[in-house]
DNA sequence: CCGATAAAGTACCGTACGGTACGGTTCCGC
DNA sequence: GCGGAACCGTACCGTACGGTACTTTATCGG
């Protein structure tokens, strides 16, 4: 038995280009729309060739994440000296990607997807996406977290909930407001700055340039 | 033409109590286990009937929604004079209660069928959802809100915006977390307090009796 | 040049669902 | 008692999807 290697990219280009075709058909018309006789008529494939490639049609989707957490890279942005100008610089950007990531129409419908899924059993999906869409963005804004308390600009007491803190503040409950359907986005930057203000007030040291729109 | 009147029960007794076993089967195993057969077979009633009352499948799930709304009702607590820790109070009971309707097994069905019906056009579902199911608790919110600023407790400009900063820290992603079939639930009264500690921070006039866990 | 492997295209099967039609039963107004 | 309305139970229909089987085509190692 072969396990998959990280630098084996777990699918075949040919396969990528069906998965991709997949997004699209799932971003374009929802859970609905993405049939195995569709995708294969769409991407020129045949129904056989997914099921040897994916097992099933939960392989299939679960195949779509993981290639759609593949193509996701974060900048992981880390510098040298950080001042409380740069932090504060560096975390309206994070709210920034983080708005705009969640905003994006293919992570809006693989999100409706698993939470499609999540009511039956073994679902997976939703587990699926946690790990592998969240893990980088997260990984990211914890070592913000870390690298502003060792430059002596935050102070909290456990990063993870300093982190939830700042989640909060960004998203609100923008996303699930996005899932449902609501089309009116507020402005990404303008949230991710008021966001950030806050959150320097709860767990910044210095507290001037503060109050900026 | 006749419009709905408030005191109109919107349906019959039988027809709510169909939609009841309608919302339960939804709770036990998804979308996918809430069919016309099914439900008729479940409530006693005929598949006529039940097109005959709702239309069509849609109808059915939008008469859901409309009757699970009209089960909740927020107590809407106002009493006479309000102090710091009677705002404090009512904030954290709000979150509470905030956290418990969000983590309800038929709130996160609901949630769940609006989620995965937004991708088809025409949806309807996710805007009743916002309608229906949040109007009540963010009414009470604003409320709340307004009475702390009237009682000099509270320093905001916008009480919809200050209220969006509740309900971020209250819920951060544990909402779309639980959609998404997470179930591991933090405790909701830790997660209240901590969230009403912070927002008062930021909106609060006395900083006295902080810090609390 | 040849055998083999992979994959496209198509046809097919079983099932299950949304929606409709029909016969039988209960209940209510008259 | 009677006619009709509401409704239950069931059978039915068309469709569409997931999954499988088969035939044909192309690519490639030897």
């Amino acid at each position: 038995m072969s396990v998959q290697l990280p630098d084996m990219p777990e699918f075949t280009p040919r396969q990528n280009a069906v998965l991709e075709q997949a997004l699209k058909l799932l971003v374009s018309g929802g859970e609905k729309a993405l049939t195995t006789s569709g995708l294969a008529r769409a991407a020129n494939c045949s129904k056989e060739s997914l099921y040897k490639w994916f097992g099933d049609r939960d392989g299939l989707l679960a195949a779509m994440i993981a290639y759609q957490a593949s193509k996701v890279r974060t900048a992981e942005r880390s510098g040298g000296r950080l001042t409380a100008d740069l932090l504060r610089e560096h975390l309206e950007v994070f709210g920034r990607d983080l708005l705009e990531v969640l905003s994006g129409d293919v992570s809006l419908a693989l999100n409706r997807l698993a939470v499609g899924q999540a009511s039956r059993e073994g679902s997976k999906l939703g587990t699926l996406l946690i790990e592998h869409g969240r893990r980088q963005i997260d990984r990211r804004a914890i070592g913000l977290m870390d690298a502003g308390r060792r430059a002596g600009l935050l102070r909290f007491e456990d990063a993870d909930s300093a982190y939830h803190t700042l989640y909060g503040l960004i998203v609100s409950d923008l996303h699930v407001r996005m899932l449902l359907g609501e089309p009116g986005l507020k402005d990404n930057a303008r949230q991710a700055k008021k966001a950030v203000a806050a959150f320097l007030v709860l767990h910044g040291l210095d507290t001037n340039s503060e109050g900026g729109n």
